[in-house]
DNA sequence: ATGAAGCGAGGT
DNA sequence: CCTCGCTTCATC
């Protein structure tokens, strides 16, 4: 009997056997169909021994249905896997199924269709089909990516396409991309960028798992470091991950990469088209030396694809909390990528000017070996960094910029320099509200209000999507043109920004308004050609951008990470302010630095203002340790909601009730969470502070599993939360 | 997850 | 005696 073992792609069904029928070929991580039901799942194979399944006789198994055409997976990326589960309690298909993460790729390979303009002149002339002839000369695309090109319907280009004017062309869906040449244009270091890159490439050569933390101060060029070992790689034929924590980033290091290496490296990222997932999927699962793919570099999910001969994971700006998923898997990325790398022996690069405590701690106690840039590169200098204590010279009424802030800006503009404004609040205003009655706007389905985006005339939630029209009256007492905004966003400061200096040119620089490669390309050529004499934005303007002629940074309100009071708001605000004032001062002129604060005496802001990290840090760490906070303890949540107020409510408390009693963990909870309505979903929290000496996930795993819920509650388990809300 | 089966309430 | 909505159960 042909027994095997399938973690089939279903969360909520544990691994099930199935016989192989005669004459299929599997071994363990080879993807097959199986028969479930009365329906047909994906699954992989499993090593049985390593999974427990409840024993079923050989009789009442069922003969697989077929083996997908790629190649199996490789155990390495199957200890992963599992190591991922069992992290962060999540159920090891869910894992799984972000392994396999294009459907059309399983499919094998295939050919689609494209099209592109032919000399054929159409029966008649519409202005639609004038338009899309314009746009699409010289492209070739599938129909759906044409319409979009030219902004034409589907329908337009049919019509084309029946006379002739379009002419159908066969792709291959695997074609390769371009190649990476490892020596296209070699940079000039400095000696510590020499260093450190030697030491890179030295682990290299040697193999192994390598764990490092690059941290250099922002502007040291540790992009231009890392390149030499990924440069390294190129030459050796392996494959090099490299994750951002944001796609708005990719399209500036797009750019680096193809000056130094001479064309572009595959992109992955959430929103690919079907058939770019497809062909970078296979592309990924093929060694370079057959023609796959060289470098990705992608957002946290690329951390789990099949890479066939993976040689180097560098993670930049690795301190970013996006890298910590909040939702379905919540794994943290930085450390499933120190992770891949042990189980792949390999080198890890975490890159960061401001690394996470936790990773300064892993450096300190010698897991990680720390490497250094601490100086600029080219001579720049650090900005000067300075405080503005709101309370003493506060911004006129209805304002939001202080006197001091503003001069230093209107110089910048006599200068042409430019000047950056940090605010990390999308929209016009935080909070609406009626005059006359103090009706306030909030979300029918979160606990949270409603922000004015004016720029879109719509009230928004920023949790779950809802949007609504501002209304003419007040939806409460039915006053006329009363709706007050309450507080500033971004869009309220570049405003006042236009009001005091009528003159300047003014870029507003947040996810809405750069919300595609083509814009953020487009902001990135304006502000280097210095047609932007102010940027406004939220934090995507904290990284990546090198402006050689911006010297003036503000920080609008560095309070507002202190409020909320979570684990990591002194860490975040020292993160954000320190990197944003990074922005300044990168060229040969100096930088200066604004904060505007009503804390001026805060821990953080003070060892910002000083320049003084160590300090921060110090101070830091020993809160941490104090609290029992990582790295020194562990926390983890359990979140439990409901559409159901009551039943969210008892669920929550029949789990607080069974809380084990161990002197290493204690549990604090139920209790709403912060957002107690979120997305329509009632929720309740209960957190836990371990010693790490603990084994949370298995006290939670028993906790949880004794316990039984209605099927309309859901319980889940966040390791690690980054997330408090 | 997701479909099938079981079951009581209410209607013809 | 049937349908509707809900819960329970099994899926190798």
């Amino acid at each position: 009997m042909n027994r095997v073992r399938i973690v089939i792609f279903n969360a909520a069904l544990g691994p099930l056997d199935y016989r192989v029928p005669q004459g299929m070929q599997v071994e363990p991580g080879s993807v097959v169909v199986a028969p479930l039901g009365p329906r047909q799942i994906t699954g992989i194979v499993w090593e049985a021994e390593r999974l427990p399944a409840a024993e079923v006789p050989d009789a009442k198994l069922r003969p697989l249905i077929g083996v997908l055409p790629v190649a199996p997976l490789k155990a390495q990326l199957r200890r992963l896997v599992e190591w991922t589960a069992d992290y962060y309690c999540a159920p090891l298909a869910s894992v799984a199924r972000m392994v396999l993460a294009s459907g059309g790729a399983l499919k094998g390979p295939a050919t689609m269709t494209e099209y592109r303009l032919t000399d054929h002149e159409p029966d008649r002339m519409t202005p639609q089909r004038l338009r899309a002839m314009d746009a699409l000369q010289g492209e070739q695309a599938t129909i759906r990516e044409l319409s979009e090109l030219a902004g034409v319907s589907d329908g337009v280009l049919r019509g084309l396409v029946s006379q002739g004017v379009l002419e159908p062309v066969e792709v291959d869906c695997d074609r390769p991309y371009p190649r990476a040449q490892p020596d296209f244009a070699v940079p000039d270091l400095n000696d510590s960028q020499q260093h450190a890159a030697d030491r890179f490439i030295e682990a290299m050569q040697k193999g192994g798992f390598a764990p490092f933390l690059l941290d250099g101060v922002t502007g040291s060029g540790k992009t231009e470091v890392y390149f030499e070992a990924i440069s390294e790689a190129l030459a050796k034929d392996r494959q090099v991950l490299v994750l951002l924590p944001e796609i708005a980033l990719t399209e500036a290091f797009l750019r680096r990469f193809e000056n130094r290496f001479g064309s572009s490296p595959v992109v992955w990222h959430s929103s690919l088209k079907s058939t770019e997932r497809r062909r970078a999927w296979r592309a990924i699962a093929t060694p370079p030396a057959k023609g796959g793919a060289q470098v990705v570099v992608g957002a946290r999910s690329a951390l789990f694809l099949p890479y066939a001969n993976l040689g180097l994971i560098v993670v930049d700006e690795a301190h970013e909390v996006s890298f910590k998923q909040d939702e379905g898997v919540r794994y943290n990325a930085r450390d499933v990528a120190v992770m891949r790398a042990r189980f792949e022996e390999i080198p890890a690069i975490l890159a960061s000017a401001t690394p996470a405590l936790e990773s300064l701690q892993m450096a300190e106690s010698g897991i990680y070996e720390k490497i250094e840039l601490a100086s600029r590169f080219g001579g720049a200098t650090m900005p000067e960094i300075s405080t503005l204590d709101l309370r003493e010279t506060p911004p006129e009424r209805g304002r939001w910029l202080a006197p001091p802030l503003v001069k230093e800006m209107e110089a910048r503009l006599e200068r042409s320099e430019q000047s950056l404004l940090f605010l990390n609040r999308r929209g016009y205003a935080p909070l609406t509200l009626c005059r006359h009655c103090g009706y306030r706007f909030q979300c029918p389905n979160c606990s949270a209000w409603l922000v004015e985006h004016r720029l879109s005339s719509r009230l928004a939630c920023h949790h779950c999507g809802y949007e609504t029209q501002p209304p003419a009256t007040c939806p409460e007492c039915g006053t006329e043109d009363c709706l007050v905004a309450c507080g500033p966003g971004v869009e309220r400061i570049a405003d006042e920004v236009r009001e005091i200096m009528p003159q300047a040119r003014v870029a507003l620089v947040t996810s809405d308004t750069l919300n595609s490669p083509e814009k953020a390309a487009e902001f990135v050529q304006l502000a280097e050609e210095r047609l932007v004499d102010v940027i406004v934005g939220t934090q995507l303007v904290t990284k990546g951008f090198h402006f050689p002629e911006l010297t003036l940074v503000g920080v609008v309100d560095a309070d507002l990470g202190l409020e909320g009071g979570d684990l990591r708001a002194a860490e975040r605000t020292y993160q954000q302010v320190a990197q944003v004032a990074g922005r300044a001062g990168r060229g040969s002129k100096p930088g200066e630095v604004l904060i505007q604060t009503r804390h001026p005496e805060a821990a953080v802001i003070a060892a910002l203002a000083a320049g003084d990290r160590d300090a921060f840090y110090d101070a830091e760490t020993e809160a941490r340790r104090h609290a029992g906070a990582p790295p020194f303890g562990r926390w983890a949540a359990i979140i439990v909601s409901s559409e159901d107020e009551a039943e969210a409510r008892n669920a929550a408390r029949a789990i607080g009730g069974t809380a084990p009693h161990l002197p290493d963990v204690a549990v604090l909870g139920p209790a709403p969470a912060p957002m107690s309505l979120l997305r329509g979903r009632y929720r309740y929290r209960l957190l836990i502070n371990a010693r790490r000496s603990a084994q949370v996930q298995n006290v939670i795993r028993e906790w949880l599993g004794a316990l039984d819920f209605p099927r309309s509650v859901r319980v889940s388990i966040d390791i690690d939360p980054y997330s408090f809300v």
